[in-house]
DNA sequence: TTGCTCCTCACGTCACGTGAGGTGGC
DNA sequence: TTGCTCCTCACGTCACGTGAGGTGGC
């Protein structure tokens, strides 16, 4: 009773015939008799035995657990229905993400920083910090997240308190402004003298984490791009 | 400012280091520049752009069609990111076809025949016919769904119709029974003369499509397991 | 000194796909 | 005779993973 052909066997189960001899080579299917000719002739039984196989491949199953799976009891059978369920499951969710992910690639930066320093950056955005300013801000986090996400994850909410301090956000604003001044701007020793007043108000630093001269450095490299910034840290020190 | 090691960068965007190299030598992620020891330094650009790869990888997006979208303007990406969406929609719809097909791998054969044909089975269970022939019944529709689906659901539902038939219903158990009487048996030849003047009543059989022959070679070596069948077949010829 | 990270090849893996070069069936 | 299906190697593909054999940093 072998009578198919493999096109037809591959048609009927929804394969591709190649498929199907790498599933005899791997040993999955039965090799069935052959005619006259040489061709392969199937029987039914091939037909069910493809249907499960190609049921298995298409929820994931790797074909090594496909061929346990054909020779499993039924106990055996329904725990691992249940655990392919359960990975099914976990795929979906993985491309939902996936999904929602995709869709925030238009929208730009809210995909590299947590919802959190998003926030941050929309409230420098609101009072007035110039784009530049924000990007280099941005890239500090994501360099600092990328060290030590609880550091960044502590700073953030600090820096974030910190803007409900009317002086440290006219100060911000003014450094923003001062980053295209002449080095030798009159402007630049007030400011730096209003900073280190403000300064010496604030509790000392949280060193936090030791290896977090990185995110110094990070910032260091973006003052290096303005003469002035750079005037100023000379100023303070 | 290139600061982080491949395996901060790695760690932060949720890849492995040999994903991260992996990109390199696509020409995916710029190499970055290098420290004194070798090591590759990565900057937030760098973090950006390999989150990028990643949120796009992750959504299925084949390496070679990442290139072009990281690449790509904002009209290009709107409609990239649309089909993108679209085919995880897809992919999703799929699984959950996995999902349910899994399930009916538990529950045997209503898998490997379509729901038409599994009603017929199920009517055949029902009027008390042996599991045996119930099975070689199945495997008949088998095959001759492999090689036209058309026809056999127009034959099932035509089978499915005989069913109401009395006659026809008493006939089949009677074969159903006599698959295991000696080929002697002297309720052969009645039994024989029943189905002929039965037969005479119906119209003729529709040939359909020419290469159906599989179906009856299929019956045929069913019947080849049962010496009274056999006989059946001579008496009937 | 130990353990950890990094480096560069080279080859392996998974589930097939893609030809090459040939024969059989209608 | 033509086009279609089938046959068997052998190699390719995709997105990395797995070692091998070595060096650098704390």
């Amino acid at each position: 009773m072998n009578l198919l052909t493999i096109g037809q066997l591959a048609a009927y189960a929804g394969v591709t015939i190649k498929a199907v001899r790498h599933y005899h080579a791997r040993g999955l299917l039965p090799e069935p008799g052959r005619d006259a000719s040489g061709y392969r002739r199937y029987g039914a039984a091939h037909a069910v035995a493809l249907v499960k196989i190609k049921t298995l491949a298409d929820a994931g199953v790797p074909l090594a657990r496909v061929g346990e799976l054909l020779a499993a009891d039924a106990g055996q059978l329904r725990n691992a229905v249940a655990e392919i369920d359960r990975s099914l499951d976990a795929r979906i969710a993985e491309l939902q993400r996936a999904r929602t992910q995709i869709a925030r690639l238009e929208s730009g930066d809210r995909l590299f920083v947590p919802a959190r320093c998003d926030a941050y950056l929309r409230r420098l955005r609101a009072l007035g910090i110039s784009e530049r300013s924000v990007t280099s801000e941005r890239d500090v986090w994501i360099l600092l997240r990328a060290v030590s996400p609880e550091t960044a994850d502590r700073w953030v909410d600090e820096k974030t308190a910190l803007l409900d301090d009317r002086e440290f956000r006219g100060l911000y604003l003014e450094y923003d402004a001062a980053f295209d001044w002449d080095p030798a701007d009159p402007r630049l020793p007030d400011l730096a003298a209003r900073t280190r007043a403000w300064l010496a108000g604030q509790p000392p630093e949280d060193p936090g984490d030791a290896d977090l001269s990185i995110a110094a450095l990070a910032a260091n490299s973006v003052a290096e791009q303005s003469p002035a910034w750079l005037r100023l840290a000379a100023l303070l020190a």
